[in-house]
DNA sequence: CTTGCTGTTCGGAA
DNA sequence: GTTCCGAACAGCAA
């Protein structure tokens, strides 16, 4: 489900409902969802206060006490936060981990798809994890320079899209969104990176800057399963041009949308107006 | 019933 | 270095 505007919103609510919470105990239910060693994990988080919720590309950070829980919510991964009152969801099936807070309540971690992953590392780990994954700038203003990205994109010939989604260019984008920013960049989605012109290369960084904020002031698209952990739909679905659109009027010009395949992801596109580049 | 599709990432093989 | 494929899973549509 969600990739970096998802994310940030599951972020802002986490940070209403679970702040200077402090945890009991911790119940995993599938252990592959936890990376490294399992007792050492729920053994480590016993006791700890969650200070802040933050967030990095489209990994989630739980700011502890003394540790960093990183949680990646791949496909489906959704936390739920209950009272102490609210028995709800906690016999649900596809609840993988549960954190009982030491006042009664529970936060719940729910993955239909078992893809999430939660890891423990130390505060000053955290720069190196993410360095040794190449993950790339925020994009944002502040992060994501356009002359750094230029360079990266002039020095390899692979199609523009899946260099999107691999993070380390640019941190943050999926699925969704590449197909958006391209098609508001004008850009063909297998055009190789080093056939982009300046012009091009201004629309893309100018695009993903903008999607992307766009997206995050709507607090994310759903598209089928995606809520925040306020239980909140996003709002920016309504504002997809391409994606989930096959066969519909271009917004722009009216031809009819193309689906095709791209390093096995569908990808979205108007043919009129993102031709390939000739070569 | 079967097949193919889905918002992600990783690792191995060609 | 790049590309393809499968794996990790479950549910849904055709």
């Amino acid at each position: 489900m969600p990739e970096l505007p998802e994310v940030e919103s599951v972020k802002i609510g986490l940070n209403q409902l679970v702040l200077g919470q402090e945890i009991d105990r911790v119940q995993v239910d599938w252990p592959r969802i936890i990376v490294g060693d399992l007792q050492t994990f729920i053994n480590r988080l016993s006791g700890q206060k969650i200070i802040n919720v933050d967030r990095r590309g489209k990994y989630l950070l739980f700011i502890l006490s003394d540790w960093v829980l990183i949680s990646h919510l791949r496909m489906e991964g959704k936390y739920l936060y209950k009272t102490g009152e609210d028995l709800s969801d906690h016999q649900n099936r596809h609840v993988h981990v549960t954190f009982f807070m030491r006042d009664g309540s529970t936060l719940l971690y729910h993955d239909v798809r078992k893809f999430g992953r939660m890891q423990l590392i130390t505060p000053d780990q955290l720069d190196h994890y993410f360095e040794a994954k190449g993950l790339g700038p925020e994009p944002t203003v502040e992060d994501f320079d356009i002359s750094v990205f230029a360079s990266k994109l002039g020095k390899t010939h692979r199609p523009i899209k899946p260099v999107l989604l691999d993070q380390k260019l640019v941190a943050g984008i999926g699925n969704i969104y590449a197909d958006e920013i391209l098609f508001r960049a004008g850009i063909h989605p297998n055009t190789p990176c080093d056939h982009l012109n300046p012009d091009q290369i201004k629309a893309l960084h100018q695009s993903i800057l903008e999607v992307i904020h766009q997206a995050v002031a709507s607090g994310g698209s759903t598209i089928r399963t995606y809520r925040n952990s306020l239980g909140q739909a996003g709002k920016f679905q309504q504002a997809l041009q391409v994606y989930g659109k096959e066969g519909q009027a271009c917004p722009r010009c009216g031809s009819r949308i193309c689906k095709i395949k791209l390093a096995q992801r569908g990808t979205h596109f108007c043919p009129n107006c993102q031709e390939a580049k000739k070569v």
